[in-house]
DNA sequence: AATAAATCACTCATTTTGGGTGAGAGCAAA
DNA sequence: TTTGCTCTCACCCAAAATGAGTGATTTATT
């Protein structure tokens, strides 16, 4: 059967129309089907047991319940459903929400329409698309600022808090007093004015410091 | 100038064939120019100054110091130049220490030369190509595993405990009392098999659990 | 010579941690 | 309905960890 082949997408969008589009174009494929669009998360997740998409692409920006908490839900349920974000918003905060919610990719809404059924193509082979933009971003969260005020020793006596370890332990790694892990940590918390642990990872987090 | 436009690649790559496959491919465009190519990262550090390139192929498996190691070093003191990682290597160890080493991008050898140019055309416009595979478990190292022994609330718990709160705040930014949390991270130390917070997020990091 | 980085020492009060043991309330599946 | 899971809270206790203070020495690098 044709029909196997085919492969089931969903949209959540409440701009209608960027919303339309998306349906013109996914429809325009031969290889994907567009079985339902939804303005809210909430009605596409009433729905989305009689839908049975393979893909959904979920807008960000919504009203009621945002997209990231849409793809939280979703997931839990579905864990199986691949959720392709396509968003205008390129905030730090939203794409990571976004990716830890459980999105298979994140795109840029500038993204052209060649680009957006490759993406799809992309998921379906277990990919992972990403806008070049976001791209930049996942890989830069990955490295240390190179504006650290830290110096490598700090930044490794730091790393080993962040995993939870005691003075005791970081000393033992490192191969050094436990009164020097304690005089680093001093002076990171000094360089970091803060005067706690979780203030400094707190902030290491923040400004990519570790 | 024609020069100007130009953009200089170097290569470091310690199998002959390939090295000589990319020196070609690099050289067949009309936008990049191969200024040299080394063998071992040793090599390519200490003519660095003199080839002053804006991009740099590197292989992880190298004899001597590892592309991995040659990346921090080449990073330390030439932030500014790319390195594009291109490697049979798709392991998470490799992949993710390049990443936090400095790598601009990650690709593995299955490239096609098509990709592989557009890749460094993405690095010159500030973006961070990777592979199918790469990008998977970039996005992936995101996410929790669905195969998680912990409960949400656990999970709650001990992603607060990686941001080295102690139980009290914990308690408090969860509203819930001191010994809950207690009992809480007993049931996680159970679960998860282990007597300690360092045992506990080390096997949640290495597990994805938080 | 001066500055930064990394190393180590000792005191002190307060918190934190981990182990043990136990228990009640809500909920969902069997 | 009973069992099991989850989340919640309580109290005891000893050992360990933490943060603040006040130092010092050594090794590079500029």
């Amino acid at each position: 059967m044709l029909n196997k082949n085919i492969t089931r997408v969903l949209i959540v969008e409440d701009d209608e129309i960027i919303r339309e589009s998306f349906v013109s174009l996914i429809n325009s494929s031969e290889s994907f089907l567009c079985i339902a669009n939804y303005d809210t998360c909430e009605a596409a997740i009433k729905n989305l047991s009689n839908d049975t998409p393979q893909i959904i692409l979920m807008d960000i920006g919504l009203p009621g319940i945002s997209g990231i908490e849409g793809i939280r839900r979703i997931k839990k349920v579905y864990p199986k459903i691949d959720i392709l974000v396509v968003s205008v918003h390129d905030e730090d905060e939203k794409v990571f929400d976004a990716l830890c919610a459980g999105a298979s990719g994140y795109l840029t809404k500038n993204i052209n329409p060649e680009k957006l059924l490759n993406s799809l193509v992309e998921v379906l082979k277990g990919g992972a698309p990403m806008s070049t933009n976001i791209a930049k971003m996942v890989i830069r969260s990955f490295q240390i600022s190179s504006e650290s005020p830290l110096t490598n020793r700090e930044t490794e006596v730091l790393q080993q808090l962040a995993r939870g370890k005691s003075y005791t332990m970081i000393a033992d790694d490192l191969h050094i007093n436990k009164e020097t892990v304690r005089s680093h940590i001093k002076n990171i918390y000094q360089k970091l004015n803060v005067n706690s642990k979780a203030e400094a990872l707190d902030k290491a987090s923040k400004d990519r410091l570790i």
